[in-house]
DNA sequence: GCCAACCATATTGTGCACAATCTAATGACG
DNA sequence: CGTCATTAGATTGTGCACAATATGGTTGGC
Protein backbone atom coordinates (compact mmCIF):
# COMPACT_ATOMS: atom_id res chain seq x y z
CA UNK A 1 0.00 0.00 0.00
CA UNK A 2 3.22 2.32 0.82
CA UNK A 3 3.07 3.45 -2.92
CA UNK A 4 6.16 5.96 -2.43
CA UNK A 5 5.47 9.72 -3.59
CA UNK A 6 9.23 10.62 -2.93
CA UNK A 7 8.05 14.72 -2.63
CA UNK A 8 6.30 13.83 0.46
CA UNK A 9 9.19 11.51 2.19
CA UNK A 10 9.54 13.57 5.48
CA UNK A 11 13.75 13.10 4.85
CA UNK A 12 13.47 15.13 1.46
CA UNK A 13 11.46 17.96 3.13
CA UNK A 14 13.50 21.44 3.53
CA UNK A 15 10.68 22.87 5.40
CA UNK A 16 11.03 19.78 7.83
CA UNK A 17 14.75 20.40 7.79
CA UNK A 18 13.76 23.89 9.05
CA UNK A 19 11.46 23.13 11.46
CA UNK A 20 13.65 20.29 13.25
CA UNK A 21 16.28 22.20 13.51
CA UNK A 22 14.68 25.20 14.76
CA UNK A 23 13.29 23.47 17.23
CA UNK A 24 16.01 21.61 18.46
CA UNK A 25 18.19 24.43 18.59
CA UNK A 26 15.02 26.11 20.56
CA UNK A 27 15.61 23.71 23.00
CA UNK A 28 19.54 23.82 22.91
CA UNK A 29 19.27 27.34 24.16
CA UNK A 30 16.55 26.25 26.58
CA UNK A 31 18.44 25.26 30.17
CA UNK A 32 21.10 28.43 29.16
CA UNK A 33 18.63 30.56 28.89
CA UNK A 34 16.95 29.55 31.88
CA UNK A 35 19.39 30.73 33.90
CA UNK A 36 19.26 33.96 32.89
CA UNK A 37 15.65 33.96 33.46
CA UNK A 38 14.52 34.47 29.85
CA UNK A 39 12.92 32.04 27.48
CA UNK A 40 14.33 31.65 23.84
CA UNK A 41 11.98 34.38 22.22
CA UNK A 42 12.34 36.90 25.26
CA UNK A 43 16.22 36.24 24.48
CA UNK A 44 15.44 37.25 20.81
CA UNK A 45 13.61 40.23 22.07
CA UNK A 46 16.51 41.60 24.03
CA UNK A 47 19.56 40.63 21.57
CA UNK A 48 17.02 43.74 19.23
CA UNK A 49 16.81 45.71 22.80
CA UNK A 50 20.78 45.36 23.10
CA UNK A 51 21.91 45.91 19.55
CA UNK A 52 20.91 49.93 20.18
CA UNK A 53 20.26 50.19 24.17
CA UNK A 54 17.98 52.68 22.79
CA UNK A 55 13.90 52.61 23.27
CA UNK A 56 11.96 51.00 19.86
CA UNK A 57 8.26 50.51 19.20
CA UNK A 58 6.68 47.90 19.45
CA UNK A 59 6.79 47.34 15.91
CA UNK A 60 10.37 48.15 14.82
CA UNK A 61 11.06 44.79 17.55
CA UNK A 62 8.51 43.38 15.35
CA UNK A 63 10.23 44.33 12.25
CA UNK A 64 13.41 42.67 13.08
CA UNK A 65 11.91 39.56 14.31
CA UNK A 66 9.14 39.10 11.70
CA UNK A 67 6.49 39.21 14.71
CA UNK A 68 3.29 40.80 15.53
CA UNK A 69 1.62 42.77 18.26
CA UNK A 70 0.09 39.89 19.16
CA UNK A 71 3.14 37.69 19.96
CA UNK A 72 5.26 40.48 21.69
CA UNK A 73 2.65 42.67 23.57
CA UNK A 74 2.51 39.67 26.19
CA UNK A 75 6.50 38.92 25.65
CA UNK A 76 7.22 42.16 26.58
CA UNK A 77 4.71 42.47 29.57
CA UNK A 78 6.81 39.32 30.58
CA UNK A 79 10.10 40.94 30.08
CA UNK A 80 8.79 43.97 32.19
CA UNK A 81 7.55 42.11 35.22
CA UNK A 82 10.75 40.40 35.08
CA UNK A 83 12.20 43.97 35.57
CA UNK A 84 14.35 44.15 32.38
CA UNK A 85 12.67 46.66 30.34
CA UNK A 86 10.03 48.99 30.34
CA UNK A 87 6.83 49.85 28.26
CA UNK A 88 5.65 53.35 27.85
CA UNK A 89 3.51 55.20 25.59
CA UNK A 90 5.11 57.46 23.24
CA UNK A 91 3.84 61.32 24.45
CA UNK A 92 4.64 62.38 20.82
CA UNK A 93 2.55 59.85 19.32
CA UNK A 94 -0.18 58.13 21.47
CA UNK A 95 -0.28 55.09 18.88
CA UNK A 96 3.22 53.81 19.56
CA UNK A 97 4.42 52.14 22.80
CA UNK A 98 8.30 52.90 23.48
CA UNK A 99 10.22 49.73 24.97
CA UNK A 100 13.57 50.43 26.48
CA UNK A 101 16.06 48.22 28.63
CA UNK A 102 16.04 49.06 32.35
CA UNK A 103 19.60 49.07 34.26
CA UNK A 104 18.94 45.35 35.16
CA UNK A 105 18.28 44.22 31.30
CA UNK A 106 21.39 46.15 29.95
CA UNK A 107 23.34 44.06 32.56
CA UNK A 108 21.60 40.83 31.73
CA UNK A 109 24.09 41.46 28.48
CA UNK A 110 27.46 40.66 29.89
CA UNK A 111 26.12 37.34 30.82
CA UNK A 112 24.41 36.33 27.41
CA UNK A 113 27.18 37.22 25.88
CA UNK A 114 28.75 33.58 26.51
CA UNK A 115 25.80 31.83 25.13
CA UNK A 116 26.03 32.22 21.52
CA UNK A 117 29.73 30.47 21.62
CA UNK A 118 28.49 27.69 24.14
CA UNK A 119 25.60 26.67 21.60
CA UNK A 120 27.82 27.13 18.46
CA UNK A 121 29.92 24.05 19.77
CA UNK A 122 27.16 22.22 19.94
CA UNK A 123 25.90 23.05 16.55
CA UNK A 124 28.81 20.55 15.41
CA UNK A 125 29.81 22.49 12.16
CA UNK A 126 32.57 24.96 11.00
CA UNK A 127 32.25 28.53 11.02
CA UNK A 128 32.52 28.64 7.11
CA UNK A 129 29.73 26.36 6.98
CA UNK A 130 27.78 28.24 9.63
CA UNK A 131 27.93 31.82 8.05
CA UNK A 132 27.12 29.67 4.61
CA UNK A 133 24.23 28.65 6.28
CA UNK A 134 22.92 32.15 7.62
CA UNK A 135 23.54 33.22 4.24
CA UNK A 136 21.09 30.44 2.52
CA UNK A 137 18.22 30.47 5.21
CA UNK A 138 18.57 34.27 5.64
CA UNK A 139 17.59 33.98 1.31
CA UNK A 140 15.38 31.36 1.63
CA UNK A 141 13.64 33.86 4.56
CA UNK A 142 13.34 36.81 2.25
CA UNK A 143 11.88 34.39 -0.81
CA UNK A 144 9.76 33.01 1.28
CA UNK A 145 8.36 36.34 2.82
CA UNK A 146 8.48 37.78 -0.97
CA UNK A 147 6.06 35.19 -2.43
CA UNK A 148 3.49 35.24 0.27
CA UNK A 149 3.46 39.30 0.67
CA UNK A 150 2.60 39.11 -3.10
CA UNK A 151 0.21 36.73 -2.95
CA UNK A 152 -1.64 33.98 -5.11
CA UNK A 153 -1.70 35.70 -8.31
CA UNK A 154 -2.34 33.15 -11.18
CA UNK B 1 26.26 52.98 24.43
CA UNK B 2 26.09 50.40 21.63
CA UNK B 3 29.09 48.92 22.16
CA UNK B 4 29.11 46.14 19.57
CA UNK B 5 29.18 42.32 20.81
CA UNK B 6 29.09 41.35 17.20
CA UNK B 7 28.09 37.51 18.82
CA UNK B 8 25.14 38.72 19.98
CA UNK B 9 23.94 40.47 16.72
CA UNK B 10 20.61 38.70 15.93
CA UNK B 11 22.01 38.76 11.56
CA UNK B 12 25.04 36.18 13.22
CA UNK B 13 22.99 34.05 14.47
CA UNK B 14 22.45 30.76 13.26
CA UNK B 15 19.34 30.07 15.64
CA UNK B 16 17.97 32.79 14.40
CA UNK B 17 18.35 32.53 11.08
CA UNK B 18 16.33 29.34 11.48
CA UNK B 19 14.32 30.47 13.78
CA UNK B 20 12.85 33.19 11.11
CA UNK B 21 13.07 30.51 8.06
CA UNK B 22 11.27 27.69 9.56
CA UNK B 23 8.37 29.85 10.89
CA UNK B 24 8.63 31.72 7.17
CA UNK B 25 8.06 28.58 5.47
CA UNK B 26 5.10 27.27 8.24
CA UNK B 27 3.68 30.78 6.80
CA UNK B 28 3.63 30.10 3.35
CA UNK B 29 2.41 26.44 3.94
CA UNK B 30 -0.01 27.46 5.84
CA UNK B 31 -3.14 28.77 2.72
CA UNK B 32 -2.00 26.07 0.30
CA UNK B 33 -2.23 23.52 3.71
CA UNK B 34 -5.33 25.40 4.77
CA UNK B 35 -7.38 24.26 1.11
CA UNK B 36 -6.85 20.94 2.49
CA UNK B 37 -8.15 21.54 6.08
CA UNK B 38 -4.78 21.11 7.72
CA UNK B 39 -2.16 22.76 9.85
CA UNK B 40 1.06 22.28 8.93
CA UNK B 41 1.98 20.40 12.10
CA UNK B 42 -1.18 18.18 11.01
CA UNK B 43 0.55 18.27 7.72
CA UNK B 44 3.64 16.63 9.27
CA UNK B 45 1.65 14.11 11.00
CA UNK B 46 -0.16 12.94 7.79
CA UNK B 47 3.50 12.99 6.07
CA UNK B 48 4.33 10.25 8.43
CA UNK B 49 1.48 8.10 8.36
CA UNK B 50 1.57 8.57 4.09
CA UNK B 51 4.78 7.17 4.30
CA UNK B 52 3.44 3.65 5.42
CA UNK B 53 -0.34 3.78 5.76
CA UNK B 54 -0.02 1.05 8.44
CA UNK B 55 -0.97 2.12 11.79
CA UNK B 56 1.42 3.72 13.67
CA UNK B 57 1.83 4.40 17.90
CA UNK B 58 1.98 7.71 19.09
CA UNK B 59 5.42 6.75 19.77
CA UNK B 60 6.48 5.79 16.50
CA UNK B 61 4.80 9.67 15.40
CA UNK B 62 6.95 11.22 17.62
CA UNK B 63 9.59 10.05 17.88
CA UNK B 64 9.60 10.80 13.54
CA UNK B 65 9.22 14.42 14.33
CA UNK B 66 10.77 14.77 17.58
CA UNK B 67 7.15 15.59 19.26
CA UNK B 68 6.15 14.43 22.63
CA UNK B 69 2.41 13.07 23.68
CA UNK B 70 1.76 16.71 24.82
CA UNK B 71 1.56 17.89 21.44
CA UNK B 72 0.66 14.66 19.49
CA UNK B 73 -2.56 13.68 21.49
CA UNK B 74 -4.23 16.79 21.08
CA UNK B 75 -3.49 17.09 17.24
CA UNK B 76 -4.19 13.57 16.71
CA UNK B 77 -7.60 13.95 18.17
CA UNK B 78 -8.25 17.04 15.95
CA UNK B 79 -7.11 14.60 13.03
CA UNK B 80 -9.64 12.58 13.97
CA UNK B 81 -12.63 14.70 14.39
CA UNK B 82 -11.54 15.77 11.10
CA UNK B 83 -12.59 11.90 10.04
CA UNK B 84 -8.64 12.01 8.62
CA UNK B 85 -7.47 9.27 11.13
CA UNK B 86 -8.83 6.83 13.60
CA UNK B 87 -7.32 6.46 17.42
CA UNK B 88 -7.76 2.89 19.08
CA UNK B 89 -5.60 1.48 21.90
CA UNK B 90 -3.78 -1.59 20.85
CA UNK B 91 -5.50 -4.66 22.22
CA UNK B 92 -2.52 -6.51 22.65
CA UNK B 93 -0.78 -3.58 24.95
CA UNK B 94 -3.22 -1.15 26.30
CA UNK B 95 -0.66 0.95 26.97
CA UNK B 96 -0.43 1.89 23.25
CA UNK B 97 -2.50 3.93 20.87
CA UNK B 98 -2.69 2.92 17.50
CA UNK B 99 -3.34 5.85 14.85
CA UNK B 100 -4.30 4.78 11.30
CA UNK B 101 -5.32 6.28 8.22
CA UNK B 102 -9.16 6.63 6.99
CA UNK B 103 -9.90 6.10 3.51
CA UNK B 104 -10.36 10.48 3.51
CA UNK B 105 -7.17 10.44 5.01
CA UNK B 106 -5.28 7.69 2.35
CA UNK B 107 -7.16 9.99 -0.26
CA UNK B 108 -5.82 13.30 0.51
CA UNK B 109 -2.50 12.66 0.00
CA UNK B 110 -3.14 12.83 -3.80
CA UNK B 111 -4.21 16.40 -3.54
CA UNK B 112 -0.97 16.93 -0.88
CA UNK B 113 1.03 15.64 -3.12
CA UNK B 114 1.33 18.99 -5.66
CA UNK B 115 1.81 20.91 -2.19
CA UNK B 116 5.59 20.30 -1.75
CA UNK B 117 6.69 21.48 -5.27
CA UNK B 118 4.69 24.63 -5.42
CA UNK B 119 6.31 25.52 -1.84
CA UNK B 120 9.93 24.87 -3.37
CA UNK B 121 9.97 27.23 -6.54
CA UNK B 122 9.22 29.85 -3.46
CA UNK B 123 12.18 29.29 -1.92
CA UNK B 124 13.92 30.64 -4.52
CA UNK B 125 16.79 28.23 -4.51
CA UNK B 126 17.86 25.41 -6.98
CA UNK B 127 18.03 21.63 -6.26
CA UNK B 128 20.95 21.33 -5.21
CA UNK B 129 21.08 23.87 -2.93
CA UNK B 130 18.15 22.42 -1.15
CA UNK B 131 19.34 18.82 -0.92
CA UNK B 132 22.71 20.12 0.62
CA UNK B 133 20.72 22.27 3.25
CA UNK B 134 18.42 19.00 4.06
CA UNK B 135 21.44 17.44 4.60
CA UNK B 136 23.29 20.23 6.73
CA UNK B 137 20.13 21.11 8.98
CA UNK B 138 19.52 17.51 9.86
CA UNK B 139 22.98 17.36 10.86
CA UNK B 140 22.83 19.80 12.80
CA UNK B 141 19.54 18.22 14.79
CA UNK B 142 21.56 15.46 15.53
CA UNK B 143 24.32 17.09 16.73
CA UNK B 144 21.98 19.20 19.31
CA UNK B 145 19.50 16.16 20.18
CA UNK B 146 22.65 14.27 20.77
CA UNK B 147 24.58 16.75 23.32
CA UNK B 148 21.04 18.00 24.58
CA UNK B 149 20.62 14.45 25.76
CA UNK B 150 23.81 14.12 26.91
CA UNK B 151 23.36 16.92 29.46
CA UNK B 152 25.74 19.12 31.20
CA UNK B 153 28.61 17.27 31.87
CA UNK B 154 31.62 19.97 32.82
C1' DG C 1 -12.68 72.21 11.96
C1' DC C 2 -14.50 67.65 10.39
C1' DC C 3 -14.23 63.21 8.84
C1' DA C 4 -12.53 59.35 6.47
C1' DA C 5 -8.67 56.67 5.60
C1' DC C 6 -4.85 54.95 7.82
C1' DC C 7 -1.77 53.57 11.45
C1' DA C 8 0.17 51.28 15.92
C1' DT C 9 -0.91 48.49 19.38
C1' DA C 10 -4.05 45.51 22.13
C1' DT C 11 -7.32 41.73 22.55
C1' DT C 12 -9.33 37.28 21.51
C1' DG C 13 -9.30 32.66 20.03
C1' DT C 14 -7.04 28.50 18.11
C1' DG C 15 -3.29 25.53 17.83
C1' DC C 16 1.05 24.20 18.70
C1' DA C 17 5.62 23.04 21.86
C1' DC C 18 7.27 21.41 25.93
C1' DA C 19 8.07 20.64 30.97
C1' DA C 20 6.06 18.35 34.74
C1' DT C 21 3.01 15.28 36.54
C1' DC C 22 -0.40 11.57 36.51
C1' DT C 23 -2.51 7.10 35.28
C1' DA C 24 -2.61 2.70 33.75
C1' DA C 25 -0.42 -1.33 31.81
C1' DT C 26 3.51 -4.32 31.28
C1' DG C 27 7.01 -7.41 32.51
C1' DA C 28 11.01 -8.75 35.31
C1' DC C 29 12.05 -10.82 39.56
C1' DG C 30 11.87 -12.73 43.91
C1' DC D 1 1.42 -14.81 43.03
C1' DG D 2 2.83 -9.96 44.61
C1' DT D 3 5.67 -5.85 43.93
C1' DC D 4 8.00 -2.64 41.68
C1' DA D 5 10.65 -0.22 38.10
C1' DT D 6 9.60 0.83 33.45
C1' DT D 7 6.87 2.27 29.72
C1' DA D 8 3.04 4.68 26.77
C1' DG D 9 -0.12 8.09 26.76
C1' DA D 10 -2.90 11.69 28.75
C1' DT D 11 -3.32 15.88 31.41
C1' DT D 12 -2.08 20.43 33.07
C1' DG D 13 0.05 24.78 32.84
C1' DT D 14 2.97 28.31 30.55
C1' DG D 15 4.42 30.65 26.61
C1' DC D 16 4.66 31.43 22.05
C1' DA D 17 2.68 32.26 16.80
C1' DC D 18 -0.68 34.10 14.13
C1' DA D 19 -5.30 35.32 12.16
C1' DA D 20 -9.04 38.33 12.99
C1' DT D 21 -10.84 42.00 15.15
C1' DA D 22 -11.14 46.02 18.23
C1' DT D 23 -9.46 50.45 20.04
C1' DG D 24 -7.57 54.61 20.00
C1' DG D 25 -4.52 58.04 17.65
C1' DT D 26 -3.00 60.56 13.54
C1' DT D 27 -3.35 62.86 9.24
C1' DG D 28 -4.73 64.54 4.80
C1' DG D 29 -8.66 66.19 2.04
C1' DC D 30 -12.24 69.04 1.94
Amino acid sequence: MADRVPQLELGNQLCFALYAASRAATRAYGPELAELGLTYPQYLAMLVLWETSEPLTVGDIGARLHLDSGTLTPLLKRLEDLGLATRTRDRADERRVLVALTEQGRELRTRAAEVPLRLFQRYGIDLATARELVRDLTRITESLQASTRGGAEA
